[in-house]
DNA sequence: TCTTATTATCGTAATATTGCGATATATAAA
DNA sequence: TTTATATATCGCAATATTACGATAATAAGA
């Protein structure tokens, strides 16, 4: 046990509950925040700015790349990551449209 | 190491992390779309319609308790779990005004 | 080419999550 | 009160995640 047993459900519940996943930890939200607002995407300033590891910020950002919501590019020596906004906004549809649709009550 | 780092990240990074973290479960969403959609809101019956073993799904029914998504009552003999729809547009609305502020690129 | 700087990946330890059987608790009905 | 039904909690095993040091890979500049 301690497997999610991802085949009993339906392909859009596991993409949501990915996407999801994927967002729910605070390293990966603040560097969100970070690229988005600080305009820091080198990714060795955010290693400093937020404070773990070179290894752990480079795995948070490998996660992020991997549903679309950051685009690597090589700026130099240092990585340029930047948002990638056309994915942004669908993925903020694709959760509206969850919350929207489950809105209602049975009771 | 293996434990997250919360104290170094502010109070909104953490609240935002952990809500997308407990709506980051296929097993989740599938409560929350059979309680709104398919009119169950007995916890038997979703342990029956979605196929996990019944610890299983109390499990995870208190998880989305804890962020306030859904409030238990009594029904006879069985528990009814309804989606708090005040907080549900609480929280609907706290992830786009994230996505919202963090919509702008660095470059 | 050699060195330096930056990022990715590997390996591993610590911790968290998932899932379930067993059991406790609670309520309705007999 | 006894029995049946429904839900919560406990304890545990399997797996996943988080974090980091060490190291590999890559690119710029001396």
């Amino acid at each position: 046990m301690g497997i999610t047993k991802t085949q009993i459900f339906d392909k859009r519940q596991n993409e949501l509950a990915q996407l999801f996943k994927i967002l729910g930890h605070p390293a990966r939200i603040a560097i969100l925040q970070h690229i988005s607002t600080q305009n820091s995407c080198i990714c060795n300033d955010l290693v400093e700015e937020i404070g773990l590891a070179q290894a752990t910020i480079s795995q948070h950002l490998k996660e992020l790349k991997s549903i679309g919501l950051l685009k690597g590019e090589i700026e130099g020596k240092s990585m340029c990551y930047c948002i990638d906004l056309d994915r942004w906004n669908e993925l903020q549809e694709f959760l509206n449209s969850f919350f929207n649709t489950t809105k209602h009550n049975c009771c």
